[in-house]
DNA sequence: CATGAATGAGACTTCATTCAT
DNA sequence: GATGAATGAAGTCTCATTCAT
């Protein structure tokens, strides 16, 4: 990592994107093509091996068709990135989003949630992973999305900790980028880097199981 | 990620770069020289930025000179990714090694220790984490280091779970990757890319007291 | 020769050529100004001192232009010279094709005509001959020229044999081997390297009537 | 063939390689072992691949060695392809050299020795072939070889012619010229390149067949 | 004599990007 | 909008050869 990378300050993961000139429905059409074309070929070939001709070529165009859409391998791929970070973090949309639950109940529904969306595209999450360690605009993605499990979890636990039930030794800042960063690295190494295979049940009961206990809920059952 | 990483398995990290032929006395030290250039390069232009040129030149060699020494930037990195690799396992060398100690405390200085020396060499860190992502034989090596510290860690839990000191429902060999996976991206999130900005002693701390939660310990005092 | 050489077996000469992607009017206009810059390099310098980039430079291109058309110095090299083996084996155009003649003079005729085609790009020729001792696919590609003409003549001394017009203590293969090279390296050492100044008429009656000495032929007047 | 070859003129072949300084006896010892390990390289590698380091290596000598004896690449194949020529050309030891012989049974024991001894050295041969059409040098001993061959078989020939037993019509230097041609290539095609299989003892017959016929023989049994 | 480290010139290649059609 | 030919800047890598020890 030559430059610190700046902290990630994006709210709005979409800043990123420009919006560009305007299109014809056409262009919208080959513009979307383009994206799906990207994510294939990077999800194949990886950023470094990725070539634009591949990229046009996957979408059914000449090489040089793709400088219409996109200025550089890293713009496209930008987007591509962001895509997923916007699938990370959406809102759920089960009904099982009920009220009445336990803190273990609600921690260990959120880690399914992440752990499912990340295995769904764990070749682009891999992906991804890499070039956040050297493309500044993906890594602020990328710490977007942590930034907003983290913030989450805080409030949860400043919550958990007025209502006696969190250790009030934690630091909840502190507490909430350490378990976010152990479910997103546990992720990337089961899901991406194959290391070890485990149940996937299993794999988020124990996640929840470590978190609950690393808050020292007391409401454990 | 193109392809799945295989599973880390060497057990001899050092078993990554070979013999090659003999050197004079001169070449030794030129080969060193090379290393060190290669780790200040590195550090200060990251790894896909540097160039053969330019390590040789911060060595006083001429570019062709490099080829004597190593077959490719690929190589000399594997040779310096590993050493570091090695000073974070290197075993301790303080006389607090003490075996009195309640399991938080061991926890406690195995945490603070990874990340002294994962601070030190930061920079480095975070070249390393970029190449491991790409390269296999350096994740290879990053996944070796994971593994010394994960296995030791679940020996302790099979033990502290053995003498009811710890959580029974948790399945040691994932919850040390798990804890293993915090710790390590944590250090990453603080000492590389500058997310937030803790206080050394407070992070052990609140990591240790995390991980000593997650497991269930019940000798907290 | 490290390798011993595979037989030729190609019988369609121009099988080393693919056809590559498609191109535009303008495409198959550069690619052929390349082929003939090529050949223009080759005769001048030989294979191995021709430079990529003097091939492109005498095409009117910049240096990186030829990958467009090419991969290597080789591959080029193969198709220059495969026009050439064809050029070599071109049916006779000329009306003195009668069936009327003499055994010795359909021998003269197609000796003359051989003679005729290497003199006329004996530059090239040399090159040839020099990149098939170490060039594979252009080895074979001289194989199936030499094929070519050795079929046809072995066919003719069976027939000779059968007639009782020819020496029936031959074996034909290799009788057409043997007067195969003679002709060949002939030519080679008369209008490649310059070994002596024959009369191109002598040259052509001394080896019809060698030639048809060997076969023990009976017409002769 | 960028120049045309100067046409061999060297008449004591040797004459190729200088004498050098003096050498302690050790040292021609050394010079010895380099030639050694060069044909064995040579042939191994053929010329282009060979490396100077690869040769000193095989002579158990550091690469700087090399050139305490040799000037170049070339200047040592030179030599080894001269050892060669020379072999080639020594005089028959064998004491059928008698004179009670018919011209056929001459020619076909010229024949043999000439195939016997390129067999023998097949490897080196095919390398000396590939050099010869692009080192002048080399070139030159191959054509001093020829013109051995020739030079003796043209004074056969006009022997012969005197004699009235070969035919008048032959112009006595074409036809040794490409009757040598003849199985000089055919030795290269058969024993070098493995274009067809023949019978070592039937190729030889063959080939006096034809080159007997070739000069009209009369005395034919 | 021997060593092997060091040099340095040069060719090869790759591809993101531009541009004329 | 689309094409694909053309560019050209870098960087890699190879080894024959030299030279200090």
């Amino acid at each position: 990592m030559a430059e610190r990378m700046a902290k990630a300050q994006a709210s709005k993961p979409t800043a990123v994107t420009s919006a560009g000139p305007q299109r014809s429905r056409k262009g919208v059409q080959t513009r979307a093509r383009l994206i799906d074309a990207a994510k294939v070929v990077f999800e194949r070939d990886g950023f470094l091996e990725a070539r634009i001709s591949d990229i046009a070529e996957q979408a059914g165009l000449a090489t040089g068709s793709f400088y219409h859409y996109f200025e550089s391998k890293e713009q496209i791929f930008r987007e591509v990135a962001e895509a997923q970070e916007e699938r990370l973090t959406a809102p759920a949309t089960d009904e099982s989003n009920g009220a009445g639950d336990t803190p273990s109940e609600r921690i260990g529904r959120a880690n399914r949630r992440y752990l499912e969306r990340y295995r769904d595209e764990a070749a682009l999450m891999g992906v991804i992973e890499q070039v956040s360690r050297y493309d500044e605009p993906v890594n602020a993605a990328r710490m977007a999305t942590m930034k907003h499990f983290v913030e989450r979890a805080e409030r949860a636990i400043r919550q958990l900790q007025a209502d006696g039930q969190a250790n009030p030794r934690l630091e909840p800042s502190i507490a909430a980028d350490a378990l976010g960063a152990m479910v997103a690295r546990f992720a990337e190494l089961w899901l991406v880097q194959g290391y070890r295979d485990y149940d996937f049940d299993e794999a988020v009961e124990q996640l929840t199981l470590l978190w609950a206990g690393a808050l020292g809920l007391t409401d454990e059952s």
